[in-house]
DNA sequence: TAGATTGTTAATCGATTAACAATC
DNA sequence: TAGATTGTTAATCGATTAACAATC
């Protein structure tokens, strides 16, 4: 796995890749040539051989590639058989949906806590995993290793939250608030999801050319 | 607002502006220049100014953007002005995260029906709005003026539902299902919020480098 | 063998950054 | 006026696409 810097144009189609690979599986296909694929991405062979080799030479030439290693070696690339341990902060609207609606284990995360300010929740369960006291988080993350946390608070809550988390080594973000983390921690690794800033977005295509 | 081809990255990064400018106005700051809000964004000033210019000179030589102004000009922009109305389909985790936990009226989009087929949660309510049976989205539809629908359903009722929908003549769509809208309905504007990619890019990132 | 399809290099395209004259 | 800062053009950088020799 020769590890030259991918960009990350690259990394973010890897997850699609996966997903087509799994159906491509499922119905029994064996083998997939880089036009197939691409087509199936609505993109070009060219690039899906680009993308592919960056991490080895998966293909046979005059044959394609096999369905079964190219998926599974997405999975190593991906890190998906690295059972992460997760912990999620915030038991609202975002949170819940999160913790309750995701299938993680297939991406080989699990959430080992979820924490939360409101003690009139403490104890409820999401997935049997039990809504804990944020001010336990500290001996929580003492006595169980923790890779990332889910960051699912308000906005006036992320500065302290990601302090206290920083502190405990955690340095593995996926951050739904529009705290900027990476701003202040330069060495913190984040994944952002700001779904009112993707709904923006879709207000301007949906705007756009009906301008005069 | 001359509006030859704004390309996508450009557009990606006005609700960041919008966001910063609201902070700046907030804070009463009524002037700032390229160079002070690509700090802000962790930019470069140059990006910056390429930015705005596309769509108009709104800064003054010497001293910078007026913020107020500036903002307005992005809200137009975006076309957070434009009331446009919302519906909902799929009452799940995601969807019920969706219609209860985000400000839409800040973007100036009302969320106008909640859709779903489990019967049991017919009549509930999410913000004040009834969930409906999703067998009346026809009748619904016609009565009611529609600009967009947020599928937030499982991925088989995607073809389904989408097919519906853009019968009914919507074609705006914000899409958290894996089913590939723009793919069967070239011409669907289409917004999509895959968040398992997302954290399997994540896991990525968090393995990166540790390989040998 | 002939046809298919890869891996890889070269060409193109687009996005970001730098530079600087214009001007408030 | 001098200093600041824009608007805009040119240079650079990176990502995508095209081309083709290698080879299964």
């Amino acid at each position: 796995m020769s590890n030259n810097r991918i960009s990350k144009s690259v990394i973010r189609r890897l997850p699609r890749y996966y997903r087509f690979l799994c159906e491509l599986e499922e119905n029994d296909v064996d083998r997939v040539s880089s036009g197939k694929l691409a087509e199936i991405m609505r993109t070009t062979a060219s690039q899906v051989r680009q993308d592919l080799n960056c991490f080895g030479g998966f293909g046979h030439q005059g044959y394609g590639y096999p369905v079964t290693t190219l998926k599974n070696e997405i999975i190593k690339i991906l890190g998906l058989n690295k059972n992460y341990k997760a912990i999620l902060i915030g038991a609202g609207h975002i949170g819940t949906a999160i913790a309750a609606g995701m299938n993680f284990s297939k991406m080989g995360v699990e959430i080992v806590g979820i924490f939360d300010s409101n003690n009139k929740i403490f104890g409820n369960t999401i997935n049997n995993i039990e809504i804990k006291d944020i001010n336990t988080l500290e001996s929580f993350c003492k006595e169980n290793h923790t890779d990332v946390a889910f960051l699912c608070i308000p906005k006036e809550a992320a500065a302290d939250t990601v302090k206290r988390l920083y502190n405990l080594g955690i340095k593995n973000f996926w951050n739904f608030t529009h705290y900027d983390i990476v701003g202040e921690y330069p060495d913190a690794i984040v994944e952002n999801v700001h779904l009112s800033d993707i709904m923006m977005t879709l207000c301007y295509c949906m705007n756009e050319g009906k301008n005069e």
